[in-house]
DNA sequence: TCCATATTGGACTAAAATGGTCCTATTCAA
DNA sequence: TTGAATAGGACCATTTTAGTCCAATATGGA
């Protein structure tokens, strides 16, 4: 269902990490490696990607290693999925291709895009510091139906 | 984000398109496959894994074909998901690893489980119906957040 | 200045998943 | 019996993913 690659699960486990030891002092990747049990070259592969997603910010040099880019509070999980899978198109809906002109399967192309939308707007509730200490439950709610036939629009 | 294989997406449009024509009549791969413009080996396919998964039945032989199970507001997107993507499991949290030792990780991978729960559940609420006709949006919210500093409960 | 410590960026390979096609057997109705 | 149709796999090409490694660069301290 919602397939999360390895990386971003290793992401996750560094950002928790990063979270956890504090972010007063420059946290080497050699150190998270070592924290986590992950392969260094994997944990160096996944900082690299956090910090060109702005999650983390790096510091060079000796005494250097990576801090996170802001509070834990602050970092979404759809950040993190950003970062670290792409920003995914969920269906491509190429234009050219001849089975688009069929207007009721577009409906279903933009379906499943505002499905995905949904989703993404709720991960965006979702925090690093949720992962940290995660809640019994996520509660993501569909709210559906009223007697239009339409659902009711998202009251964030 | 969600990443739905492309299969999933012209099993959609298969089932639409089913949905569109009525159920009265068995309605054969090589029609559903013209009416969708999508190569008929590839309707095919996605026709068998629907029907493994019990979302359409069919009818062989001559005058045969294919119809929905269900009332189309009986299937779910999250039968759809399952039926063409398989029980993706979405961090295979493996007991023996090393790093699981740490209590900190595995709350990580429970996390994203947790999310991926909820993901689902919310699309069991998705009907076919609504793929077939949706709505502007698909109304999906994450109440977060009661003063114990965790979510709240589904309500559901 | 020199050296050890770190990140940066990219290349590279192996393995797995995905998309798409095709073939043979089976089933059913006329 | 014959033709239309599904059932079930096998098959291959392509892409994605995981994981490793290397040369270059930056930093701080002796």
């Amino acid at each position: 269902m919602l397939r999360i690659s390895k990386l971003t699960d290793y992401g996750t486990l560094v950002l928790v990490q990063l979270t956890a030891s504090g972010n007063d002092r420059p946290c080497p990747a050699s150190e998270l490696a070592t924290c986590t049990g992950l392969a260094l070259p994997t944990v160096q592969k996944v900082l690299k990607k956090l910090a060109r997603g702005n999650l983390v910010v790096s510091a060079r040099g000796a005494d250097g290693g990576y801090r996170l880019a802001r509070a834990p509070e602050d970092i979404s999980a759809a950040e993190v999925l950003d970062a670290l899978e792409g920003p995914v198109a969920i269906t491509e809906c190429s234009h050219d291709d001849s089975h688009c002109e069929l207007e009721s399967n577009c409906q279903v192309g933009s379906a499943w895009q505002k499905i995905s939308r949904a989703i993404r707007a709720a991960m965006d509730e979702i925090k690093l510091s949720d992962l940290h200490n995660p809640p019994a439950e996520f509660p993501l709610r569909y709210t559906i139906l009223g007697e239009s036939g339409h659902a009711d629009r998202l009251s964030k």
